[in-house]
DNA sequence: CAAACAGTTGAACAAGTGTTCAATCGTTCA
DNA sequence: TGAACGATTGAACACTTGTTCAACTGTTTG
């Protein structure tokens, strides 16, 4: 052997433990669940969005109310809820000039309920 | 009225829901609370990470066996793998010149159980 | 109809993030 | 002890992402 690069991709490990890789990768769930998953958990790695997802929780509100709670653009506001509506966790009602937007299901109470509980230890 | 600006940040809408905001705002969780669920599905929001979450879910694993069965350098997943160390989702062993990997609790299948549930419809 | 206003959108910029590369640490074993 | 190797780390780079600004859409109302 010439040591010709500083380090070699050869890793001995592969050769003993081939065999568990093997099953592990049989057992991984295809790409394209992996990448939606990702994707689905993003929306909520903000924390700009997680308090919209908690403003509305309760009571469902407006554009503009949300700015002014979250003391936000009502820009900044519009362009996070095209987020959370693209993932549909939230849904909306036209009233008038106004748009009411609430959360979408029960999903989203619980994996943030979950969330909760282990950030709390 | 001048029309100085094009875009005056006066919403009349303030006036309307001023007391619904006000209710809203007291339920609001606190500031640190909404940053550490961000940053805890931060975690999450990334494919790779997923991957890797998924590897040792049912069998523990060194750094080298990940790498081989993702694709990636051994390097990329040690970077990974100490953000999922630092947010405590998962714990490891020294076994001679090994580190091995696994999920550090239950909450982590929970959440990633519930996010499936949501993106499968 | 025209002004007022809630909401949306696109471009641009700044800040954050993941991977690569190279160097280093620490353990094993000949 | 020193070579081999699994793992970690820091810097650099490319890429992604959130907010701002300005323009625009569509509804209401005088």
């Amino acid at each position: 052997m010439t040591k010709s690069k500083t380090s070699v991709p050869t890793c001995e490990c592969e050769e003993i433990h081939n065999e568990l890789v093997e099953v592990a990768r049989r057992e991984m769930p295809d790409t394209e669940t992996l990448y939606d998953l990702a994707d689905f958990f993003k929306i909520f790695g903000d924390s700009t969005r997680m308090s919209i997802l908690f403003a509305i929780d309760k009571r469902p509100m407006c554009v503009c109310d949300i700015a002014d709670l979250l003391g936000m653009t009502r820009s900044a506001v519009s362009h996070q809820i095209k987020t959370l509506r693209q993932a549909d966790l939230v849904t909306y009602r036209k009233q008038g000039k106004n748009v009411i937007y609430r959360l979408a299901d029960d999903h989203v109470r619980d994996i943030i309920e979950t969330a909760l509980l282990h950030i709390k230890e």
